[in-house]
DNA sequence: AGCGCAATTTAAAGCGTTTGCAATTTCTCT
DNA sequence: AGAGAAATTGCAAACGCTTTAAATTGCGCT
């Protein structure tokens, strides 16, 4: 821990601890002679400042604040290691760092990101996966404290900054896609919990239904809670073993996607020529999974990268009117879809 | 940012600022009944200490940090996920949270590692991906600052605490496995940069091979760059297309066996009918990829959990003996091994 | 009532920076 | 050369907390 202080270098320079400070930070009062050599002896001598008492004095941290959810003990989340990488390179434009704080079993995630907010340990946060309403955000724009979510609430009018995947497009987009191959019979696997992603999701498909007007377009939805495996599989099959089997069926994310390439396997039908399947996200998995999952790419890491810079740009200049950007998905077109059957067809 | 001062809680508690001090520490000097007193204050207030001046004088941080280096653009670090929230996992239970440095474009790993320790900010970090000889291990363990490291060096006799899947065992475990089912071909692909992990595992292999001592059993290697895509196509294919092609192939990891299992399909051979392939790590791939790759959990969760109670304890005591610890992956059957071709036994 | 000692509490010194203001040095100009 | 201004640099006060050492209080006893 003998780590150089100011003061230390200072000495050796013969000058006082403020003037290294200021040269340091490129004061302008400071002979640029001074400057000059006070560099070179903090490079030579490799001084780095003590970031605790710089952020005692000047009230910022340097970090950004994220709070990460504990999940089940088997469930990977694809989304988080990508999401983080995105965040990561953001932040590290911008010289700041970031900073996880964990929700250990038991306790509330908002109480966490209280802590970390009143600490002073974060001068802003990422709020990711947007509920409905959501209590972190009512909580982090009461403090007035800057953020920047990733994902919308379902009350379109409250406002603060936000990143989105247009998703409701894209579902728009994929019904298009399907309707032009003929299929009229679509099936979405969707979840019961309230996040705001299902509902808009869910919205962006049936407008596009209604866009078309087209009577004859029939559209199922079975829905689970969203991590539990068990329920996702019966909802698959309620589907796939329906009297009058969708032609289409849509994952409202990958996994959900997944599990209705396996079952479909399972019940011996072949996608895409029994069955067209989609998905939306893009995970890792989806290339692997025969055929290939047609799937849209959310550009998780880019949105991350993206909401690094908002935030940034939010703590430094507190702008009045809030920040929001879509981000438009790009379709994955793999081999999950395609015509709708034959036999259909014919009827 | 009116975040209430100890200062302030003191005055409106009509005590002075150590008193409340020791109190919130649960100092036994202080009566309980001030104590209580103290702490129902505090909470009624809501007083959350400001840690960067905790931390100022305390000279610790409640950080554990953690370097990220940024990946290609297209890479998805299936390991980063995983590792991070098992760190996280493991830290909470001890009240540390989690500080992640991400190295910028064009700034080696070193020296953000360098800045990480010495601005203060953390008071351990973890090392991931342990290189044959690695610069940020020799850096730590002469500023004998607190760290574990996932993964070794090949210098055995280098001193300091790691944690690392037994992997050498493990590839041993999928010789004898592919052996007792009749292969004596057997073909590897293996990255050629310099990662311990590279050569436990071709040593594991290898010793189990020499541990037979079947002069029948042929190793073909074929290695690339660990992040070229193309090299590493072609690596596989220089075995797949090989005059005698082995029987079984096995990937270094999880990656490189599913690029084994695309370019048999390409090829036209079915897998395991034609080709036994095995992997390691257990990526979530691994289970969508036809036909389901066997491989081995790497248990990295569980490992990164296990790494933070480790490194809790070197940073609070100090031990002068390193802390070491072995895990031993776990064989995930699937169904991309099998006996050896009808037509090689004949031969 | 007064003394000694233990039990509490307080005062004050940092921890390593930043920064407003004062002090000093160096110029510029007459 | 000397006055005044401009350019530099130094001093010292915060920032909010922990902790050592000293001060105060309260108690049991004689």
């Amino acid at each position: 821990m003998a780590a150089l202080t100011l003061r230390e270098l200072a000495a050796r320079l013969d000058v006082s601890v403020g003037t290294v400070s200021r040269a340091l930070s490129g004061d302008a009062a400071i002979a640029l002679k001074t400057r000059e050599r006070v560099a070179r002896a903090a490079k030579e001598f490799g001084y780095v400042p003590n970031q605790a008492a710089r952020q005692l004095v000047s009230g910022r941290s340097g970090f950004v604040g994220f709070v990460m959810p504990v999940r089940g003990p088997n469930f990977i989340d694809a989304y988080l290691g990508e999401f983080l990488t995105g965040l990561g390179e953001g932040l590290v434009e911008h010289g700041m760092d970031l900073f996880i704080a964990t929700v250990p079993a038991g306790r509330s995630e908002l109480s966490v990101l209280r802590h970390v907010v009143e600490s002073g340990r974060a001068d802003g946060v990422v709020v990711p996966r947007i509920g409905e309403v959501d209590e972190r955000l009512a909580y982090l724009m009461e403090r007035d404290f800057p953020f920047v979510a990733h994902g919308r609430m379902l009350d379109a009018s409250a406002s603060f900054n936000w990143l989105d995947a247009d998703s409701e497009a894209a579902f728009g987009e994929t019904f298009d896609l399907l309707y032009g191959l003929g299929h009229r019979h679509f099936g979405l696997v969707s979840i019961s919990d309230p996040m705001t992603f299902r509902h808009l999701r869910e919205r962006g498909l049936r407008e596009a239904i209604a866009r078309r007007g087209d009577p004859d377009v029939v559209l199922d939805i079975a829905s689970a809670p969203r991590f539990d495996r068990g329920a996702t599989v019966a909802a698959v099959n309620s589907l796939i073993h329906a009297e009058r089997r969708p032609t289409a069926i849509i994952g409202l994310f990958d996994e959900l996607a997944l599990t209705i390439l396996e079952e479909s396997a399972r019940a011996g039908l072949s996608v895409p020529r029994d069955l067209s399947v989609v998905g939306f996200d893009n995970i890792t998995a989806a290339a692997y999974a025969p055929p290939g999952l047609t799937t849209f790419e959310a550009r998780t890491r880019d949105s991350a990268r993206e909401i690094a810079g908002m935030l940034v740009g939010v703590i430094e200049k507190k702008p009045d009117a809030p920040v929001t950007r879509l981000i438009a998905p790009k379709l994955i077109a793999r081999s999950s879809h395609g015509p709708v059957p034959e036999t259909i067809r014919r009827i």
